[in-house]
DNA sequence: AAGTGGTCTAGACCACTAT
DNA sequence: TAGTGGTCTAGACCACTTT
């Protein structure tokens, strides 16, 4: 009822074994055999794994290979280990749950026609919570700027930032040519970043910001807040992007995901 | 200006070599001796590793330690192997950061005293949307499920979904028991459960969530999606949290992190 | 005492990159 | 051709858990 597997289906189907001529890692390929049979449901969560010695045996593998593959089910969450107890299946936990920037779509466009309009770049002076923030004095200048991204014609991104004005090193320029949505947050050297903490959460959006990005009807936006911090953790930029939530929807998978690697 | 080290500060600092009567194993140890020249500066975004052979030297480890090592460090992202090349300190890049649910605090409150409250649990016609989502016949019956969650004394989340109604496994009962947000997630049994995805976007609260989670003024809130299936590729549950946005604000860190593991 | 996972050795061979 | 990282072997010892 569920699905109508072809005779064609065995071919795309996991090795049943270890093909040693294959361009696949050994470990990786014993690593697939376990993860197909969880898949399969011939191992259930919960289950206990055959001891390491037996995989060993059973394959015809050296125990560091094991160990590998034992490694790489454990670090993807399919497994977990306990010393002296054995290897068992792991059930769906939602802690697992990971959202990773890298596959947002359209948010690091390469190949996308992005494109970036620099509202503003003009020194400030430093208020409370900006000095509080990039750990300068009160009324001390700083730079800042605003820039609208574009991905295709229409506005997408509207960002805001403070860089830390060091004038051995003028990095505005390089700042205003950036045209990439993912050099705007790298602004300030990727070279000097040590470190970042990036925050995000619901908004709404003001007036300004419902213009800019063409946005008529409300709509709930997202804010992606950035702070970069240098080599000897002072901050170096402090900033943040404006957007409606459609473009920032955050997606994780928990649990056995077809493909390894 | 930026920090004064007292003469104890040593004693905190990472060892300068192995030592191999310490509990923390040689490639952890190895992997901090490196990291930590990076930290310090002495190893530049971008400059390049010894190779691992020097390593091998260097250290008086076997070949197989150095490269644990490396894997450890090449999986925190910290640094970049290029075959026949060599390893590279690597640059900070936003792509790497990642939302974890697990370090949202007060969201899995094992500690915390977090309480269920089931507003409505009953039996509905799947509408046209409900059929899709769970794959099942428009009309046909499922369970549908309401409560609010409580942190302390005030009602944080509200959670809303659908169950498919499978009389050969009646788990609504077990459902209805949760007491932790965890359990909620995993309500249609984790056994059962193969793989989930999970959303996360913002949104305007409507009237009657306000309501329930106490929230006067307009404030802006966080939806999370849920969608579990199992072993069979087919749904088991739908579902949705929605919250303020403070109870739900997402944190990564990019770049070097002081602990290593 | 037996079984289990975690670590480690001291090499080996291969594929890839640069000269 | 030399250097590099990626994989793999065939063991070994240890710490931990269970019987």
């Amino acid at each position: 009822m569920v699905e109508i597997k072809g005779g064609r289906a065995a071919e795309q189907l996991p090795a049943l074994s270890i093909d040693r001529n294959s361009d696949r890692p050994v470990y990786v390929q014993l690593a697939d055999l376990i993860h197909q049979q969880i898949v399969d449901g011939a191992l259930n969560p919960g289950a206990k794994l055959p001891s390491e010695t037996k995989l060993v045996e059973t394959y015809s593998v050296s125990p560091m290979t094991v160990r590998r593959a034992i490694n790489l089910l454990s670090r993807k969450g399919v497994i977990t280990t306990h010393k002296g107890k054995g290897t068992y299946v792991k059930s769906v936990e939602l802690e697992d749950a990971a959202f990773n920037l890298r596959d947002l779509e359209g948010f690091f466009s390469d190949d996308q026609d992005t494109t970036v309009n620099v509202l503003e770049a003009c020194f400030v002076s430093a208020d409370e919570k900006i000095a509080r923030k990039l750990h300068v004095q009160p009324g001390e200048k700083v730079i800042y700027i605003r820039r609208l991204l574009y991905v295709g014609e229409n506005p997408a991104y509207y960002h805001r930032g403070y860089l830390i004005n060091d004038p051995k090193r003028p990095i505005v320029e390089a700042e205003l040519e950036v045209t990439e949505l993912r050099g705007v947050f790298q602004g300030s050297g990727n070279q000097l970043i040590k470190s970042g903490d990036i925050f995000i959460e619901a908004a709404f959006l003001d007036e300004e910001e419902s213009q800019l990005l063409d946005i008529s009807d409300p709509t709930p936006g997202m804010i992606l807040e950035h702070i970069f911090y240098d080599f000897n953790d002072q901050p170096l930029s402090w900033g943040w992007f404006v957007c409606a939530t459609d473009r920032l929807r955050l997606h994780a998978r928990v649990g056995l995901v077809p493909i390894m690697d």
